[in-house]
DNA sequence: ACCTGAACACCGTTCAAGT
DNA sequence: ACCTGAACACCGTTCAAGT
């Protein structure tokens, strides 16, 4: 029999269920009935429960395109971080998948490979070089997990009743920041902090 | 029929399952099992696996201590920062749990608290504040999960290998960078970039 | 060679029966 | 009131039989 479906036919239904119904609704068993055939005929295309899950974080990552470089570094790693975290929350869904999942695919290596090049056009010793790169990087995917889990996200009513019901009062400094919240964007919020990165990195340049 | 277990016994068997065998080995009938009685018994002590999870994330959270204040708002941020980020580290297996998961504890508020009011004292706009925040608590759980699935990551035999795999040549700026990896230390390079973000903070100092 | 149904060993949770 | 076994509706994957 001639092979029925494409790597991308796949790759597209696991994240259309993941997408649409959660993680948790991610199943061979489902991805299979999506697709109009039996179970163990997915394991002719995908390895495993494991392979169908960096296939589908290998479709999120697809769709983070590499900006155009300028002659300023500082501008090119904000645009890059940016672009990483809009793919990300593209499809919050699907970012427990991301966090956890060790990216190998082609695509992804590619933006990771520009952001280290604009690093380096900072000029930065070797060690603060990968120290920069790690902590663009961990703010990135911080960010992402912040909105997905953080303490002060959501409505700014859910989130001063999540900390009411564990004794709000007791905790006022969480309490202050979160009426904070309420009056910010999540994406002015990120890109406060990436600047204060960004600003602390560009003092290391020599 | 008398309580035959503690909320801190599920909660250490839990955590115990986790550490030596993975989280995929965590569910209601081998923590029964461990704990010598029947899955539907677990019900009575736990909100279902969700709630299960949750108490293992509070488990985790349950021994990152606050750092005693000092008269120095950055070295505070950074004995906290680095304080959680140690805490975190200390069940790798559990990080995806930590990570996921909208941590709610009493325990867990109180050390954020001590972020929060570190950060107040560095006399910062409310906005800048909430930026600086979401940062340094983006870098810790970035930082944590790059430790678990970063490109970089691993022995440094390792890490080329992987790069190689996915056509190394390509990625010249990845390849270089990885070299270095291999001559710092994961928690140096936690430091430089900590430093980093603090140093950009501190620069929004009024 | 490639595809796939039956079967196995799990899983979380409902429900009703025990004490 | 609290505890818990049986049962149900899932799950990933092995294995062997189909074409």
């Amino acid at each position: 029999m001639r092979a029925k479906f494409t790597t991308e036919e796949i790759a597209a239904a696991a994240l259309a269920i993941v997408d649409e119904a959660g993680v948790a609704a991610l199943s061979m068993r489902a991805l299979a009935a999506a697709l109009g055939t039996g179970p163990m005929t997915m394991y002719n295309y995908v390895a495993g429960k494991e392979g169908l899950e960096e296939l589908v974080v290998a479709a999120v990552v697809a769709d983070v395109s590499m900006p155009a470089p300028s002659d300023d570094w500082q501008h090119d790693v904000h645009a890059i971080a940016t672009e990483m975290w809009r793919g990300v929350r593209a499809h919050p869904a699907a970012i427990p998948l991301v966090l956890t999942r060790r990216m190998a695919s082609a695509t992804g290596f590619a933006i990771v490979d520009g952001l280290v090049a604009a690093l380096g056009r900072a000029n930065l010793a070797d060690v603060d070089r990968l120290a920069a790169f790690h902590a663009v990087l961990g703010l990135v995917t911080g960010a992402a997990q912040a909105e997905l889990a953080g303490p002060l996200t959501g409505s700014s009513a859910e989130a001063a009743q999540r900390i009411g019901a564990v004794a709000g009062a007791e905790y006022p400094h969480i309490a202050a920041l979160s009426k904070v919240a309420s009056r910010t964007s999540i994406e002015d919020d990120f890109d406060g902090g990436l600047r204060m990165l960004l600003d602390g990195i560009a003092l290391r340049s020599r």
